[in-house]
DNA sequence: TTCGTATCGTGTAAACTATACACCTTTGTA
DNA sequence: TACAAAGGTGTATAGTTTACACGATACGAA
């Protein structure tokens, strides 16, 4: 347990000219972005993940990571996985944590970063094209390669946390959408069941979803109104936004 | 912006055996894990930091911070940080955010990771020895060296959030406080100002406080009544904790 | 000793928010 | 045409948040 203290190392009063010398002689670890890519589908919150690669984890899935470059910093280096796994720009994605204990990779000491983010499966399936990768439900998954159940769980309780503070659920959902499938998604997420009238007044007293005017046309039974969520007002008054409370 | 993919990599259906060299050939990185410790005094939330030793940033602050060890994991870094430079040891901390911009650091890549934590001044002034390090009012810091105002406003935004999420307040206090100096603590934190009546029903109502019977004794007006925080029923009751909302 | 000043400590009414709860309507299917 | 499934709506109650004012206590200065 013996560790170096690396910064305290100046002598009092004489500044280092060099900072070049000084850097080298830390040590250095590959570093790398995972990210959890959440959608919702079928009333049941669903996470896109890749077969591992590695013989020691045959059979296991694993989060969509990559290395990051050499110039690349680390929200960069998240949106080209994302790009390159789902072919999508425009989509939120935020950093969650880090995860460092010094034997999570068996190929050595790896130190990724997760990141999340949420998107509607029905705008990004067509862009996947590698057989490899494919939709869980999330309730199901258990084992997976690395420490990534851990990384996962620490995702979904981000997930879980932040979509009370933010309107995330709408990049879950069809452009347009039903009161409904709204209310399936928070109670899928949050894991609680939620009075229906009471969730609606408190949707509408937000005023923030347009009626569209159409209906749905699909079920069986009454159809439902189908709304949009209206991205700009939001955007115009989110910074006095403090969030939803279920 | 050429950026290279490391992990798609594998032929269709070859399993990697060696982790090892497919692992050696990404690149490394410096990381170094920052912490920013705030702390409260005369009115006043400060932060501690040390004087650069980098002649580029001659007479610039910066945060504690130093490099990971091999065998270290984040947190043991940032503990043993707050350890080596304050002699504390049970502080709560927290990881904040990676900042991660290529050319962050003037001597090459290094990529930090922020932590947080906040203390009492009073408990541990003293166990600082290195005449560097200094208390700043945080509001008044103005330049830093390296990237590290940018990290201290993300912990201070870090800072409000968990404040109203968690009863950290009371780390930055002493053992026992008044009410006042309890609103003090929350309106320097979050900037605001709060009815006085209203905070302490508020306070009352969580029944959290214990009330010392002693008194204030160094103040020129009527003593305030000292309360003691409840740590061993919030502990109890935390997992149903929701939050302070102010 | 008395007055001024600063803070302590407390209660209530009004506005707002959250909750619990039930019935008729609409559509599709059998 | 009747049944099943979900849509859509309102109200009364409880709880919470806010705004607001005044007498009491302690210290210090004149």
């Amino acid at each position: 347990m013996s560790k170096i203290s690396y910064t305290i190392k100046k002598k009092e009063g004489a500044l280092i000219k060099d900072p070049v010398s000084l850097v080298k002689s830390y040590p250095k670890m590959h570093v790398t972005a995972d990210c959890a890519i959440f959608g919702f589908d079928e009333n049941e919150l669903k996470v896109l993940l890749i077969r591992s690669d590695l013989a020691i984890y045959k059979d296991l899935w694993s989060l969509l990571g990559d290395n990051i470059a050499d110039d690349e910093d680390l929200d960069a280096a998240a949106y080209r996985i994302l790009r390159e796994r789902t072919g999508m720009k425009d989509v939120y994605l935020e950093q969650v944590k880090v995860f460092s204990k010094p034997d999570r990779h068996p190929g050595g000491r790896v130190l990724t970063v997760a990141y999340c983010t949420l998107l509607n499966t029905r705008h990004h399936e067509l862009m996947i094209h590698d057989n490899e990768i494919h939709w869980h439900k999330f309730s199901s998954i258990e084992e997976m390669a690395f420490d990534h159940k851990e990384i996962l769980n620490g995702c979904y309780q981000w997930l879980q946390k932040r979509i009370q503070e933010h309107p995330l659920g709408f990049n879950l959902l069809p452009e347009k959408f039903s009161l409904r499938e709204l209310q399936n998604l928070y109670e899928a997420i949050l894991g609680i069941r939620m009075d229906r009238r009471n969730f609606r007044k408190k949707f509408a007293s937000m005023k923030l979803l347009i009626d569209t005017g159409e209906l749905e046309d699909d079920v069986p039974h009454r159809p439902g109104k189908l709304y949009q969520f209206n991205f700009e007002k939001y955007e115009k008054q989110k910074n006095s936004w403090t969030g939803i409370d279920f």
